[in-house]
RNA sequence: GGAGGCGUGCCCGAGUGGCCGAAGGGAGCGCACUGCUAAUGCGUUAAGGGGUUAACACCUCUUCCGGGGUUCGAAUCCCCGCGCCUCCGCCA
């Protein structure tokens, strides 16, 4: 949700800002809802206030006095339960017109609808020169036997997987790194609940933008999570934090479900787009002071990891109209696939500022007063697309796939060879 | 799944229909005192919205887990939901 009181006050400061999202609709709708609200608010708290006045002066009026003054005080509680429904009404239009309203881009956002609008920040990393023809992750993975989509398609569905032998243990050993790099920096792991209430979607401003995206469970109210970043936000909901405790730093740790609607025919095979896959996911919340540097800690430990793990990857700045609703800037980390000579959106970092703090109403406590807090999420690694990278830069001519050094300690092997 | 208890401000906690936006304590802030720290004394501090102001101030509404209801009037009474605790059942 956005600051509604900036919107009433300079309105073309906010359309100006949504520009370099190539606009947004219904703007003008929420100005005129705000101004019919803000109109029938004021009818409605001054005949309350006369309300109060009457059934005040109720208990201090002499007893005889009494029926007349409860007949008067009776007639404009009848009033107010009239018009109270209408305000009620004017309110909840006006929410639900809000609640569509993306976050604003900070001014560094470059303008454009698309992704072919981002700009690409710098490229880092070697791209390897092969002397043989690299494979792409699908053909890789499935001669070492680390996954198995077919399989999981009959059980499942498609872009279901099994991981399967090595591919559990390359997967445990990118989570443990992950994890561990991060608890070193101040970020405290967590496994969240992977089911939450629809405060938690709708406060982290899934809902109602990404909707199509959520699985559902129909029968107990609940959805599932498509990123940690919707539990750990929720976490502090409605909570007031000490200032002195910013920033507040968690790892979460999770399976994330993604409906894929929309995607049909796109990456169909491997592990790129699949339904189910883990993640180490960065959160922060700090104070709107201290929130662009925290975006710069997100974003290097992105790419801490990435150089740790030898993959080479281009660093995008998404341009307005590629942002995503609570988000006021985004920077994709983008890993080069030899195999299949593309990149491959592999960590994604975002500032979401007070968009998602505003509704889940968490605030900290410091020299004046209460202040919203900032919101701010990164990918740490993302297993399956993490995967995907690992095969392809690490391939080796006879089909092994070298495990790269940072990450020896935690799989135990160095080599992901074919089984015999 | 069954029975009962509870949910109050930054935290703890009193409050069972009007004198309650809410006692008291802790914590924070200010002042005083004190070589420093600590301790002590006094004062002060809820949040959110709308109006108004150059600003301070001021006016007003809402909020005692959430949502409904009764009433002129609800933290207080009734109903539903959520959460926590205790007991029983079940279970990894």
């Amino acid at each position: 949700m956005i600051d509604l009181r900036l919107l009433r006050e300079d309105p073309d400061a906010v359309r100006a800002a949504y520009s370099k999202r190539g606009g947004v609709k219904g703007l003008d709708e929420v100005i005129a809802a705000d101004a019919v609200y803000r109109e029938r608010l004021k009818e409605v708290e001054e005949l309350r206030a006369e309300q109060n006045r009457a059934s005040k002066a109720i208990g201090n009026a002499a007893p005889d006095d009494r029926p007349a003054a409860i007949a008067e005080a009776k007639e404009l509680s009848d009033r107010l339960k009239e018009l109270e429904p209408v305000l009620e009404e004017v309110q909840q239009k006006l929410e639900s017109l809000a609640a569509h309203l993306p976050n604003l881009p900070h001014s560094s956002v470059p303008e454009g609808a698309s992704e072919d609008d981002n700009v690409i920040e710098r490229e880092v990393g070697e791209r390897r020169d092969f002397d043989f023809e690299p494979k792409d992750h699908v053909e890789l993975g499935e001669a070492l036997g680390i996954f198995d989509s077919e399989r999981g398609a009959k059980t499942s569905g498609s872009r279901f997987v099994y991981l399967t032998g090595n591919g559990v243990l390359l997967e445990l050993a990118l989570v443990r790194f992950a994890l561990e790099r991060l608890s070193e920096r101040g970020f405290k792991p967590m496994a969240p609940p992977l089911l939450v209430r629809e405060h938690a979607m709708y406060g982290t401003g899934f809902f109602p933008a990404d909707e199509f995206e959520i699985y559902r469970l129909e029968r107990d109210d609940l959805y599932l999570i498509g990123t940690s970043e919707v539990p750990l936000a929720a976490y502090h909901s409605g909570e007031v934090l000490d200032a002195a405790d910013l920033p507040v730093r968690y790892a979460g740790f999770s399976p994330c479900f993604r409906r894929e609607a929309g995607s049909y025919g796109k990456d169909t095979k491997g592990l790129i787009r699949v339904h189910q896959f883990d993640k180490v996911e960065q959160f922060s919340l700090t104070t709107a002071e201290d929130s662009w540097d925290e975006f710069a800690t997100i974003r290097a430990n992105e790419e801490m990891i990435l150089q740790a793990l030898e993959i080479p990857y281009r660093v995008a700045v998404m341009c307005g109209g590629d942002l995503g609703s609570s988000a006021a800037k985004k920077v994709d980390h983008e890993a080069w696939l030899p195999g299949a000579q593309r990149y491959l959106e592999l960590t994604s970092a975002s500032n979401t500022t007070d968009y998602q703090s505003r509704r889940l109403k968490i605030r900290h406590r410091g020299k004046e007063g209460t202040a919203l807090v900032h919101t701010l999420n990164g990918t740490a690694v993302a297993v399956g697309r993490t995967i995907v990278a690992l095969l392809e830069n690490h391939q080796q001519a006879d089909g092994s796939v070298d495990i790269p050094e940072a990450l020896r300690p935690y799989t135990g092997f160095s080599k992901l060879t074919p089984p015999a």
